[in-house]
DNA sequence: GCCATGGTTCGACTCCTTTGGAATAGTCGT
DNA sequence: ACGACTATTCCAAAGGAGTCGAACCATGGC
């Protein structure tokens, strides 16, 4: 069809074009650390449940920190209905970094 | 004795204190974490011999690094004569983090 | 004691990150 | 089509990190 507009998707990096210390440098961040932690525990969840856990941070500064997590490849952020689900790219990144996310989330 | 003062010694945190995303950024640096590589493959070395890997590096810069390195826990550098050795904390970081160095190092 | 050597610290500059308010866009219900 | 809801993007302000020359400090050799 024509007007075929896709709901707003926003770009995934492949993983095999992420750097490692783009990786640690999106992990290096105590708030996006503790997101990653409670995707990691509770699987996807949409923006506004992760925002659940600080409910003080502006929705602008949370989306940017969803954005570096995004760009560095550590998830995955799509539509659904007019919520947007979060979630870690777990097995592509063990396929990537094999190890490097249980260690982080091991503590 | 009374005028004991030490060589010059740099504090070195206990890794108990460390937080994971401090070791995460000071690792997030290509510059950082190939020092960081250096060290695991081939040992402890002068800061004068770290530093020919990279020699267009200046030496007040390539100190700052160091000093991260060193305030994250990852490094020693302790004075010996009038150089210094830099060594990567091991065994201390396995037992802090385990398995974070090797899945680090494993790219 | 004096000088050369090896390294850190200081200070200044630039760039990037973080932050957050306002504007914008997509979706659902009516 | 309109309004409510969800969430990103835009833009600017403030803070922090990286870079590097110059000053400083400690050690060893003469």
């Amino acid at each position: 069809m024509a007007g075929d507009r896709q709901p707003r998707l926003l770009t995934h990096p492949d993983l095999g074009d992420v750097e490692l210390t783009t990786v640690l440098f999106a992990l290096s961040d105590p708030s996006r650390l503790a997101l990653v932690r409670e995707l990691a525990a509770e699987g996807p969840r949409t923006v506004e449940e992760c925002r659940g856990s600080e409910p003080d941070v502006p929705k602008s500064t949370f989306s940017h920190h969803l954005r570096t997590l995004r760009e560095a490849g550590l998830v995955t952020n799509e539509p659904l209905g007019r919520r947007r689900v979060v979630a870690l790219r777990r097995e592509e990144l063990e396929g990537r970094f094999p190890g490097l996310l249980d260690a982080v989330l091991g503590h």
